[in-house]
DNA sequence: TTGACAGGTTATCACTTGATTACTTATGGT
DNA sequence: ACCATAAGTAATCAAGTGATAACCTGTCAA
């Protein structure tokens, strides 16, 4: 509810401002949907007033098209970024762990995450289920890109959508609710599960 | 007097016209989602009032908490059937290959899974969180009921969550957008895209 | 100094939404 | 036959929604 920067008493360049908008944009619509955010949250969000929010995107769907293609765009950014540091073997299990902390560094600020599933969930509104469509296969291709085949490109994105679900159902915050949960976050997350511990307790007590 | 209206259409038991707003229900919470339908909505799509969807179930959020736990459960309750018929062997991939067919089963009507996916994705609501733990850790435990391991169930319930998303991006509907989407459709759906494609084309015409 | 423009806000609107209240009318048991 | 009860609806409401219009004001070049 707070805005995370504090209302700024000077003016900003109004890209610096549109800046401003689309991250409180993406914090608000990670929390509750593109349905259950108002244009309002997310001018709160921000520290704007609503109209505004309005005026610089213009209508409330363009603007989560703009943060949905946008979260999209950084998460298969983090990817290729892994796969750009070095030479990538995709029978190297060693090559795969380094794309795994790859997800372990979004899940450091899982907004981008929860936007994806959002956005891909929210498949029914045509021009989001065509963005939907477009991010998934373009981080398809990004995986792809490593020569490792479609069938391994399917497994790994597949892990990649139990984990996101987990997350936006605050499993690692109620890990202990039942036994059952414990032993599927345990071992889904497997080795980044501190990291995924980490940001929960942060995100609870910030 | 006062007949400003037409003659009343035939009345039904309690019992009966509940069932029957929530098979609306889940119909219209399939399409968008738990913020996305009003209750009017599933009024329309039930041919109810809107008041009385109220008041059959109280609120809104009982009403989908009431679809969705629905939801979950015919869905473990398809693959526990499969489980029931015959002995399960985790080291046969004839058996794996069973239970892919309920899942066959459960694409043919999509609104159980579509409505499963927004329970998942709506956590951030206290109570549909709580109930999405729940159901996750439910088919989590039936899937673990045949003996296969934690790995081994992971790996199938994750598989599944690829192919909830891409239904829920409607993405058999738009095959042919790009040669990726088409890839990955391929790829994931495998044995069941027939019964992907005839369910896609059903939907599309009405 | 000034004035024009970019960076904002307040006021407002038409519409939707979930929920409450009060009312109407089939239907079945006696 | 009758009426209590259950099955529904119409009317209404306060709050919230996305969007528009009108207005204000810091900032900077000339």
């Amino acid at each position: 509810m707070s805005p995370r920067t504090a209302p700024t008493a000077s003016r900003m360049s109004a890209e610096d401002r549109r800046q401003l908008v689309l991250d409180a944009a993406t914090r608000a619509f990670a929390r509750s949907g593109y349905a259950g955010t108002s244009t309002d949250a997310v001018a709160k969000e921000a520290g704007v007033s609503q109209p505004y929010v309005v005026r610089i995107f213009g209508t409330k769907l363009d603007l989560f098209l703009e943060v949905f293609t946008h979260a999209t765009g950084r998460i298969a950014a983090a990817f290729q970024r892994v796969l750009a540091e070095r030479p990538f073997d995709p029978d190297d299990d060693a090559d795969w762990a380094r794309l795994g902390d790859a997800y372990t560094e979004l899940l450091a600020d899982r907004d981008f995450l929860l936007v994806m599933m959002h956005g891909f969930t929210a498949g029914g509104t045509a021009e989001i289920g065509a963005a939907a469509r477009a991010g998934m296969a373009g981080i398809f291709d990004v995986i792809r890109s490593t020569g490792c085949g479609d069938e391994r490109a399917r497994e790994f994105i597949a892990q990649g959508m139990l984990l996101n679900v987990m997350i936006a159902m605050q499993a690692p915050e109620h890990a202990q609710e039942s036994a059952s949960l414990t032993a599927l976050i345990t071992c889904a997350f497997g080795d980044t599960l501190p990291a995924v511990a980490a940001a929960s307790t942060a995100r609870q007590s910030g």
